[in-house]
DNA sequence: TGTACATCAGTGAACGCGCGTTCACTGATGTAC
DNA sequence: TGTACATCAGTGAACGCGCGTTCACTGATGTAC
């Protein structure tokens, strides 16, 4: 065997994460699979070696990111079962925190890509929902006991972690972005009863520090 | 003259419509000079007669949802100041309704177009924030009296609005779709303090009838 | 009324470009003997 | 130790294609006389 064991099995995953970086911040069609190889140092060619098209490699960028152990902890955990009964708060604050907003390359796709995938085929929409389902699931576990109906909240605050990221990426003046993640977060910490003050307060709450691994 | 006062103009109208409709559906990238073109009956060659580029005229649709007197009255009449004080929870109703959520076409771009506008350069973007800033506005100034940070539920309202429907288009499964738009109009009605039941009911709330305009 | 002309919206061939994909080939490596 | 060979990841020229944009031309219309 000329080259080491394991050693296209690495590669791939060297492709796979270097697409991911390019589609979250240029989009699927607006990446090359020139791009996409340059980035791990190969030719356009040697691709072909490892997906049979670039759509494929579409589905796989998708569902990598939570299965992914290097990710699981870096944003939402959201397979994660972190100890912790607070896993919840955790993941709203993770999720529309700063860090996230402007680190665009290791962005959850579902925030970079959602447009991309409706209008993909059948197969990046299962991946979409099954991430954004497991998503709702973790934070409903997580709700405070006298949060009443507890899937339909749960599933609104999903919505508003990945809804307030996008429409805030969206804007032009960072300010305005800010307070839109800063209300999206307070709200949806109110919602889920996690809110020690009584009363909802927006001030700097998305410059808590979240729960990062570091990552290279 | 050769051709009748205003026929330009009213060209102009069309190949805007035309594609308006068309980015709607296949996003700025997959959707071609011809195509537009086709779908107001002339060749490509005509385009440049119009618009200096393909990219001058993506502002212009941005811009134009709302600005059009014929759209004011379809989704959300962001600009109308529509008599009755219960604006607010008929723009909720109707941004998240069913006839929005499969009018693919005639979508609010906000939906429609969020990412590709992220990916756009500044001008994009400040009509994008514009455009939601307006309907923040809007829902701030019909909120319940007893409701407490008003500029703050405001946003997450019109985030929940936005965002559930961004998610709920790239999701494989109707039924799935249909339970997220549901919780976020139901738990965006309860913020807002337009919720009639004293619990939060989630039930077939999608199916209520928004004002909708009749359109060709 | 009729003819020649000016106007200008639209046509369609042509351009240069970058893309996804294919494929014959290269060259570095480990193996057989 | 040395030579010939098999393996296979990666190369890069080539392909067909569709796109955005340009531009000389067409042809329908209103106007001048």
């Amino acid at each position: 065997m000329p080259y080491p064991t394991g050693y296209r099995a690495e590669m791939k995953v060297k492709i796979i994460d270097s697409a991911r970086r390019l589609f979250n911040r240029y989009g699927f069609d607006n990446v090359s699979v020139d791009q996409i190889m340059a980035g791990v140092g190969l030719t356009h060619g040697a691709f072909y070696g490892y997906f049979r098209s670039k759509s494929d490699l579409y589905t796989e960028v998708l569902g990598c990111f939570f299965t992914d152990p290097d990710w699981k902890n870096c944003w939402e955990g959201v397979e994660v079962d972190l100890t912790s009964g607070d896993v919840g708060s955790q993941i709203v604050r993770a999720y529309l925190s700063r860090q996230h907003f402007e680190d665009v390359e290791n962005s959850c796709p579902m925030v970079a890509l959602p447009t991309d995938v409706t209008r993909c085929g059948d197969g990046a929409k299962r991946v979409y929902e099954a991430v954004f389902r497991a998503m709702i699931s973790v934070l409903e576990r997580s709700l405070a006991e006298n949060v009443r109906p507890r899937r339909t909240v749960a599933r609104a605050m999903a919505a508003l972690c990945v809804g307030g990221m996008v429409v805030a990426r969206a804007m032009a003046n960072p300010v305005q972005a800010d307070e839109l993640r800063d209300a999206c977060m307070a709200i949806a910490l109110d919602l889920g009863g996690w809110n020690k003050e009584s009363q909802v307060k927006a001030s700097k709450l998305s410059r808590v520090q979240p729960i990062r691994s570091t990552r290279t």
